[in-house]
DNA sequence: TTGACAAATGATAGCGCTAACATTAGTGTT
DNA sequence: AACACTAATGTTAGCGCTATCATTTGTCAA
């Protein structure tokens, strides 16, 4: 059981470890910081100090004293979404075993209080920032812009990141898979979005622009919230679709929880998909392409982005400079299942 | 653009704040950790003065000289499990507005890297422990024992918490639908795991109890892995199961995941669910129960739970013995519907 | 052997904050 | 008015580490 203080105990310092190895402090940091500058004698006595009592560094001294912390911020817009869910796995997955940690903000789509969350990120010296897009305020720019270390801006594409960047062309994605729509033969889209945040006001857009491009712009057949995404929510704007314009053929849906929500519906009230609706989601999740008929969906590397972007922060810290290609478009694919293989 | 170099800026310190507003430091300090201990006339001082710098503290300096950093650890097995991301935005729900940080370590479902990291966490002085059931480590329980801080053990119950658990009866919730799949009138049950780990096993031998007592336990009836959950798996390891023992007419899946993907699959081979085989999930995700036919499964209280342990936390750091209820079982509920509304 | 240089090590100061104690201002009692 | 007390504020020191510069030791050419 515990008792009812929670006493910090007292664990070795460098000096400890120092006077052990008869060293000086200053020894012992570089033993483990930099052990190329000190002697192989040194650096053996040191560590085996280091091994008898168990020290482990303090980070928070040595943030103190260095003015960099270990610690690397990762500013997402939700964690609900699954979306932000593959990316954080990826950087986690990049950061194992490196002497880094990850700290996640969640700043709930407002920008305001992504700028909060970079004023209180950056007071912690990171060693390394990944931030969601283009969208910042202006005074977060500002932040950016001389920020203290290498910084990533993930998910879109752009011209112009404060430092590096990796993403796609959500616009561009949104127009491959209308087109796909047109191209089996659909003549009625409509879209459905929740959520509307920037990434998604590109895919509207990119709907909108084939849509009118090809004659077949029905402003009606758009329904958006700005409530989070969710299969239930798939359903209800599904159903406000409907009773609006019933003679809708195919859907684009924002993203595959939509798309789940609209199958499952359309099942209910026996519509058949594809052949009477045809179905398109967004970024190809594991259940939309085992449902059944399986979800047609635009591919998108959200666990690849979240892993090279922590490599390019690693390669940035250990070698400021090095990233050659700083602006990555890394794409996406459009992959054509049942739910838009409309007999012809 | 960038220059290379990421040199740190200089940002207001305390004593900024302080000649800013003509006090002393320790006023300032004062201000922002425990206001109720400085005059009305000083806090507003202070408080203009820190709006006007833009001022926010240094938390490596903050948890130097108090050894206790802002710094919650929340040490989870997965972060790909529907599970942990509901319990990971609990607490960070909890957390907002707080001056305090999450800090997420993924082990893995790996004890040892639970050890590990939880050494590395507490060298952070961290203000607060979130921990994954009852199966750590004998090191890591003894490091656990004296932590210097309020320490939360999650998801399941136990006689003994380090300090404070919050969690459900995994055994008895399986118990429950397994008896539930029984009074539907299905005699040849099934059970589907993967991932199996401890909370799992419970589940598992939850089934196999009440099976037993109802002398309906077959033990071909059962398929699990090691491997990871998730819709694909869920149909591949119904697949097993059919080839094993076809004649099987209800199926209790270790979670919802594998449900879908059972579901899907049955729908593929065109068996009727639920009048030929009756499907109960666990967890109760939004997904599950927007499938057609919608899926019973146990809704289980993961958001809450990581909600309520980080405010039994909270509650501890403000004012350490005051949680009172230390151990607390916050239960499941078995939702029926139609997967296993089979007709009489 | 000497000097020139690099490699290895150390002494000192200070990062920005808070704990602990010291002092001053304010409030009420006799 | 003098005293006792609390509330509010300040002074001092130091948390554990690293940057900076100074010093010592080692290495090699002339």
């Amino acid at each position: 059981m515990k008792k009812g203080s929670y006493s910090p105990t007292a664990s070795p310092t460098l000096s400890d470890v120092a006077r052990e190895a008869g060293v000086s402090a200053i020894t012992v940091s570089r033993t483990i910081r930099s052990p190329e500058k000190v002697s192989k004698a040194s650096r053996l006595k040191v560590e085996a100090a280091i091994a008898k009592l168990g020290y482990a560094p303090d980070p928070a001294a040595s943030a103190l004293a260095s003015k960099t912390s270990t610690t690397i911020g990762l500013l997402v817009p939700s964690l609900t979404n699954n979306v932000f869910a593959d990316v954080v796995r990826g950087v986690y997955d990049g950061i194992e075993e490196t002497r880094f940690f990850v700290q996640i903000g969640n700043f709930r789509y407002s920008a305001l209080k992504e700028q909060e969350l970079l004023r209180v990120f950056l007071r912690q010296k990171p060693a390394g920032l990944i931030l969601s897009g283009f969208d910042q305020t202006q005074e977060a720019t500002r932040m950016l812009k001389n920020a203290p270390c290498p910084l990533v801006q993930i998910m879109d594409i752009g011209p112009q990141p404060a430092d590096m960047a990796i993403g796609f062309d959500h616009k561009e994605a949104a127009r491959t898979a209308t087109r796909h729509l047109l191209e089996q033969g659909y003549t009625k889209l409509g879209f459905l979005g929740a959520r509307m945040d920037p990434r998604s006001q590109a895919r509207y857009e990119g709907f909108k622009d084939v849509c009118k491009d090809a004659g077949k712009l029905d402003e009606k057949r758009i329904v958006t919230t700005l409530q989070p995404s969710s299969v239930s929510m798939g359903r209800q704007l599904f159903e406000a679709l409907l009773a609006k314009t019933p003679d809708v053929d195919a859907i684009l849906c924002n993203n595959d929880d939509l798309a789940i929500g609209v199958l499952t519906e359309a099942q209910r009230r026996n519509i058949q998909v594809p052949d009477d609706l045809g179905i398109c989601g967004f970024n190809d999740i594991d259940i939309a392409r085992n449902m059944m008929p399986e979800i047609t969906s635009v591919a998108t590397p959200r666990y690849d982005i979240g892993r090279r972007a922590i490599q390019m922060i690693l390669d940035e810290i250990a070698e400021p400079g090095s990233v050659a290609d700083r602006n990555q478009d890394v794409g996406f694919e459009l992959v054509p299942r049942q739910s838009t293989a409309r007999r012809r």
